[in-house]
DNA sequence: CCAACAAGGAATAAATTATTCAATACTGAG
DNA sequence: CTCAGTATTGAATAATTTATTCCTTGTTGG
């Protein structure tokens, strides 16, 4: 950063050279990366010795010392830029594809705790702390989120069950009790099966959680806690992705956050036997 | 960033000195900027050859290059802190956990990029699009990303079959010919089952791609393409969420490449009708 | 136990960078 | 205008840094 702009303010006295390799530096900082000194002097039409002693007159040990610190300058300015200017449009289309991608999931991600208060979130954690069983429940897309906390469950030794097949999951709802909790996931919140879950739970009197799009719809209201994964990205094919991934990534903190809860000695112990087991040829 | 994760992702599997060579990175990356390979190697107690070739083996072109793209990884990690620790510092434990989370989230999903080459990307997206049939298979952990990637398959009007079973995705794979593909989603890369299927698929001169964690193992050596997704971070909790969500990710980069190669005015019909159905009660 | 192979370091080659030095151009005083 | 003094530049060269080769050693698998 302050070495553009030292070379930028020493453009005055410069001798006509040195001025080529300034202004050479300035319009192609992030060029240089890939430049020895002896290319850069092609570049501009001097020599190599030229080069070095430019370096040496600005303050810098070197040619490799100013060639580090121009990268820098150039890192720090599109590091903020990122951050600011929020996307690069001019590249190519996969990376722009991927850049724009990964910024949609990023502000997702970042409005989850936006959209779903703390104590919410800390609710949560105590139900499913506290609760003898898990049932989770969700089907198509949401059958992966639900499939991926049934897995992070587990690993806290919860036990935590689910089946793909509705039919299998009422089945298995029969199996839960008053100290069980329920963990519905839908994008819509409309899907019939989870329903007739939820209206089974109230029916025996299991606490329920549902994980929707933050919209008004059945499944929430019917919940005793709600949460919710923003929607509505323009793009038909990027919004499910991102809905299903801010789902996994509420998941995955309510896990995270188990985690700490948890005396964490005997725990971490069983993960790694379990490792060893699962590393076994 | 990204550096010093590909860094961390591959301690595992380094040899004794190059061991020592990256714990002193990792430990004073703030300092190679004024080292030279020679002086690493005598600070870390060996040959500065040796020096050269850690850096080529973790895919640089030599020493110079890793020097760079260690002092980016610094520049940028400082940066983004600034910007970051102003606000979650202060913040209670929850919101900090969560910051931090999305942060090391944030930095392996950008890493993808890097350590996938765009054309390998559109290797295995050309792949994809040619193939009559793709036998997805992964268990445990990874059985989520397989899940999460034959949904999306399947949205796109291909044919994608798996089974969370070994024994069920074995017997689907004799249903493959020579014009179908074998994605085989592995976080180490050693599942035996997954290695029969990849030992099958060589027999059959099926096309193979592996997706698994950043480092050399059996599936990524035996396939075809080799996918990776950076991991190590240290956090046990943490890590297998990120591999995981890494392979996820580029899996839906995949998926995305895929629709744009489409011609999508008539997948979008198909997809609004089937969505249709899927709304209806 | 041996062959095959991988890892590491010493030696050396290649490259990059820094310095020296001579040529040239420019400046200012006489 | 001229000439000494000085600054600038580049060719040549020295010095340093990096990359490669080759050989030793140790390990693995048969």
């Amino acid at each position: 950063m302050v070495c553009l702009l030292k070379i930028r303010g020493m453009l005055q006295q410069m001798s006509v050279i040195e001025r080529k390799l300034a202004d050479f530096i300035l319009d192609n900082a992030h060029l240089l990366r890939d430049y020895s000194s002896q290319q850069l002097a092609d570049a501009v039409g001097t020599s190599q010795s030229s080069v070095v002693k430019f370096c040496q007159k600005l303050g810098y040990k070197g040619y490799p010392d100013l060639k580090l610190a121009v990268n820098e300058a150039v890192i720090t300015a599109s590091t903020l830029n990122r951050e600011n200017s929020e996307q690069s449009q001019a590249q190519n289309d996969l990376v722009g594809l991927v850049e724009q991608f990964q910024f949609s999931l990023h502000s997702h991600l970042r409005g989850i705790l936006e959209i779903n208060p703390e104590k919410t979130l800390l609710d949560v954690v105590d139900g499913l702390a506290q609760a003898d069983k898990v049932l989770i429940a969700g089907f198509g897309k949401s059958g992966i989120v639900a499939h991926d906390m049934q897995f992070r469950l587990l690993q806290l030794g919860k036990l935590a069950i689910m089946h793909s097949d509705p039919a299998m999951a009422l089945q298995l709802a029969s199996t839960l009790n008053s100290g069980s909790i329920m963990l519905l996931v839908s994008e819509s919140g409309q899907n019939t099966d989870l329903l007739k879950l939820a209206r089974y739970a109230k029916q025996r009197q299991i606490r329920l959680i549902s994980l929707t799009s933050y919209k008004t719809n059945a499944l929430s209201m019917a919940a005793d806690i709600a949460l919710f994964a923003l929607s509505g990205d323009e793009n038909v094919r990027i919004n499910p992705i991102l809905v299903q991934l801010a789902q996994q990534h509420l998941c995955h903190i309510l896990y995270l956050l188990l985690c700490q809860q948890q005396n964490n000695d005997h725990q971490l112990e069983a993960i790694s036997k379990l490792l060893n087991v699962l590393e076994q040829p």
